[in-house]
RNA sequence: GGGUCUAUAGCCAAGUGGUAAGGCAUGGGACUGCAACUCCCUGAUCGUUGGUUCAAAUCCGACUAGGCCCUCCA
């Protein structure tokens, strides 16, 4: 399988540590408010990712964290704690915020047929284990104490900007509004591994640690809990772009200077998902959320689908244009798929031969846009009815669209579309079309599209 | 200023040196009471410009446009 490592700048063939078992970490949602459609893009791509490399064969261990503690807005220690901010503006404990929005995410992925990770870790679940490191990190030097907050000194690294190719003295202090730089650091660069002096003498959430009373950093939890649950060598780190700078490079710095060897091979990053004016973010104010979509009427695995028609690196501009394209194309799929009939036994020989090329658009770096053609040419293929659902079926396991799923329907919902059908089956009799379109017009608002065929009239519930 | 990515028809896109897949939309036709569904037909020389090559959308250079990052974000 190619894929392409932001480490390198490079597609490269993927080559686990160990080809028993593939090690995933994924950065999970900051969970201080819903998680916009852009955020959930990236949880979509890393479901392929997961799926695909279990469809190639890999057992796949992957682990997520869940940020409830120390984002701040800002690193120099200026900003705010979004956690606090979260409880703040909806006048609860950090806490309930915290339950409440990992809920709503976990929803939202279920919606989107994102497969829940093995391991789900809440940052404030691993306190020892960052207090462990960041001791570790003191020992080694790596680290240093500068009133009362714990730094990682990144000038004790060959490499730091490993995964960027920025260059120190050309880097730019507050580019971004609100921005200020923390005089208490050594170097510009160097980050917060823990905090005791802050500003937030309000912060809710406070341990004791060696280095006094406070709450970590946010970068020491992703390197702390992949260590923990996937072991001192990760195959693949994933993130939406925006974290390969700073997030990323400090994670890599600080898990490196505390393993003291290479930590991560591929470095899995996907791009934003941007509205007409740019990028999609909840600090600007409005955002679309899973829930937007559903209350404007479309199925989220509408939004599923438009993303896997684009490819994972390459962005994407969201409008509702583009998503009821993506709903019309769909909703032709999923017709003819119900359209196939099972029959004839499985063609052995034929169906691999369609398989190899999923595979193979899998491979290539994830090109789901061509897994999707993959579809169409069996639809079009002189394979019989049973194999085209089986390889359908298949596919599905890594796309994961509901494409053989049946709706259930309401049974009070489904004897009022009957009973207007056969009322509008009598307005027709009697030649009364006004009414026969009048009943037509009211079951498409409830999304019941008729279909007159020979043998009858039938109908299909409009995603 | 530095870094990084992108540029193929109205839209989403495939393509990884040999003469432009697929999907949606559009237009035309069959079907229909009219529609919808379904089926058939329907479109681009690949941002601009140099170069390498027998051959380039595909490689190299320049230019142009745009996105993102440079301590909030997925």
């Amino acid at each position: 399988m190619k894929l392409y490592n932001t480490l390198t700048k490079t597609e490269e063939e993927f080559i686990p540590f160990n080809k028993e078992e593939v090690t995933l970490y994924t950065c999970g949602p900051t969970v201080y408010h819903y998680a916009h459609i852009g955020n959930m893009r990236n949880y979509i791509s890393e479901d392929i990712l997961e799926k695909s490399l279990k469809y190639l064969g890999y057992n796949v261990k992957r682990c997520m964290n869940i940020t409830d503690v120390g984002h701040l807005t800002s690193d120099s220690d200026s900003g705010d704690d979004k956690m606090l901010k979260g409880a703040k503006r909806e006048n609860k404990t950090v806490l309930d915020i915290a339950k409440k929005y990992t809920d709503a995410f976990f929803e939202d992925c279920e919606k989107l047929n994102i497969r829940k990770p093995d391991i789900v870790v809440p940052a404030t679940t691993c306190i020892d284990e960052y207090i462990k490191m960041v001791e570790t990190l003191l020992e080694k030097g790596y680290a240093y104490k500068s009133n009362g907050n714990i730094y990682f000194d990144i000038t004790k690294l060959e490499d730091y900007y490993a995964l960027t190719n920025h260059k120190e003295d050309e880097m730019v202090v507050g580019v971004r509004d609100g921005v200020e730089e923390d005089k208490r650091k050594k170097n510009q660069a160097d980050f917060v591994l823990w905090f005791t002096k802050s500003k937030f003498d309000d912060q809710e959430l406070k341990w004791e640690s060696p280095f006094g009373i406070g709450y970590p950093g946010w970068h020491i939890e992703c390197s702390a809990i992949s260590i923990k649950n996937l072991g001192e060598y990760l195959d693949i780190h994933c993130g939406g772009v925006d974290n390969i700078f700073p997030h990323h490079t400090n994670e890599i710095a600080q898990s490196e200077a505390y393993l003291g060897h290479k930590w991560c091979n591929y470095w899995f990053h996907t791009e934003h998902l941007n509205d007409q004016s740019g990028k999609m973010s909840k600090s600007k104010g409005d955002f679309l959320t899973v829930d937007t979509l559903i209350s404007k009427g479309y199925d989220p695995i509408v939004f599923r689908y438009m993303c896997l028609g684009s490819h994972y690196r390459k962005q994407l501009v969201f409008s509702f244009d583009n998503l009821g394209n993506a709903r019309d194309a769909y909703n032709k799929l999923i017709n003819k798929i119900r359209n196939i009939e099972n029959d004839g036994e499985i063609e052995e020989n034929e169906i691999k031969k369609f398989q190899n090329k999923f595979k193979d658009a899998l491979s290539n770096d994830l090109n789901t846009s061509l897994c999707l053609t993959c579809i169409y040419d069996v639809l079009k293929s002189d394979l019989n009815g049973k194999s085209k659902l089986y390889l359908i079926e298949d596919f599905d396991e890594v796309l994961s669209l509901n494409l053989l799923n049946e709706e259930e329907i309401d049974e009070v919902f489904k004897a009022f579309i009957e009973k207007k059908i056969a009322e509008r089956a009598e307005a027709k009799e009697n030649k009364n079309y006004e009414l026969a379109d009048q009943i037509r017009d009211i079951l498409l608002k409830e999304n019941v599209v008729i279909k007159d065929g020979r043998e009858g009239t039938t109908y299909e519930i409009r995603k």
